[in-house]
DNA sequence: TGTACATCAGTGAACGCGCGTTCACTGATGTAC
DNA sequence: TGTACATCAGTGAACGCGCGTTCACTGATGTAC
């Protein structure tokens, strides 16, 4: 049955969000198109209304992930905070999709790698803003180095099946980074 | 036809050998079980006769990739520069099991968990023997943290599509680490 | 404003393919005498 | 040492299932008059 122009746009949206939790919780391969749409109120064959193919929805979801900008108005040290916490370790489908989903990319479709590499620049562009250092190029060196170590702990902490392991590797980043942002 | 009890164990050792650059390369999911025994030079068939599952495969391929410890010597700074080199971006199926495979470990069987949590252990009390720290706990936290550092960077340099953005990732994260945290 | 019709979002059965896994069979190995 | 036989590593066809994708159809929406 037809549904309106608004209704259209409202599940075009709902599949991109319930995509992107899949995703980040069981990876693209973990998760089927007939999955997502029911996640979404719908029947599997609708998908591809909306979307050309399981690829095309895989790098469209991470436009949309990646578009929405993470730090919000938090300084480097704060976000790197809330980053490195164990809830945010705990939480896959609604934490950082670079950390769960980045090596995947890195063996992904031209557009998904696009997409991811123009996210990596916002945020680092981002961290840069209140990253410490005396010049910008010190201050890109904070931030990179600092987004680094935190999407690797986040990994490694994923990783692990000892959760004091894991949250030894997520304190001892985050204190990592603050040295390393003190002022010279 | 039967085979002799050397060749057994060859053959074995080799299925780990093709299985683990392969797992590196495409991701547990991007290699089957008949490209596995095809790359080791025997027929799918066969594949049970050594290993219960290909969940099993992942497993021992772990724990043999882990098994053998990869700073060989260095020290953390010496390890940083070769790690963090554009050559280890660009050599997958014969660079870091962590970098390649631990966001998708971290979605894995309890076997392979366990197998990555004994190699990150080894990994940590590898690096602090060298990391710089006044006391056993500074050095743990620099080795902590570096090594988070170091996967991150991977992560993020493998998962960009421009090489330029890839390697400042690498080189950037390099001197972060080398930074001397400011005297508190 | 009301009515008739064309459009098209959504449905669910079906297709085809690839994958992990099983199994009957083969023939070289290793052993008992 | 030589021979007969049992063992079992390896083969390749086959199975069964799940997945991405297609398609004929339905019926509510939006539009032309």
């Amino acid at each position: 049955m037809k549904v309106g122009r608004e209704q259209v746009e409202a599940n075009r949206q709902r599949i991109l969000e319930v995509a992107s939790r899949l995703f980040r919780e069981h990876g693209f391969e973990g998760v089927t198109v007939a999955e997502v749409m029911q996640a979404a109120g719908l029947t599997h064959g609708g998908f591809y209304g909306y979307f050309r193919s399981k690829d095309d929805l895989i790098a469209q979801t991470l436009g949309d992930l990646m578009g929405r900008g993470q730090i919000g108005g938090r300084d480097l040290a704060a976000y790197a905070d809330a980053y490195l916490a164990p809830a945010h370790r705990e939480n896959r489908a609604g934490g950082c999709g670079v950390a769960a989903l980045g090596a995947d990319v890195g063996r992904g479709t031209a557009e998904a790698r696009a997409e991811m590499t123009g996210g990596l620049r916002r945020q680092v562009e981002s961290l840069s803003r209140t990253a410490s250092g005396a010049t910008p190029a010190e201050r890109r060196r904070a931030a990179i180095g600092s987004w680094s170590a935190m999407v690797g702990a986040l990994v490694l902490a994923r990783m692990t099946d000892d959760p004091a392991l894991a949250d030894e590797v997520l304190a001892e980043t985050r204190a990592f980074i603050a040295a390393r942002s003190a002022p010279s």
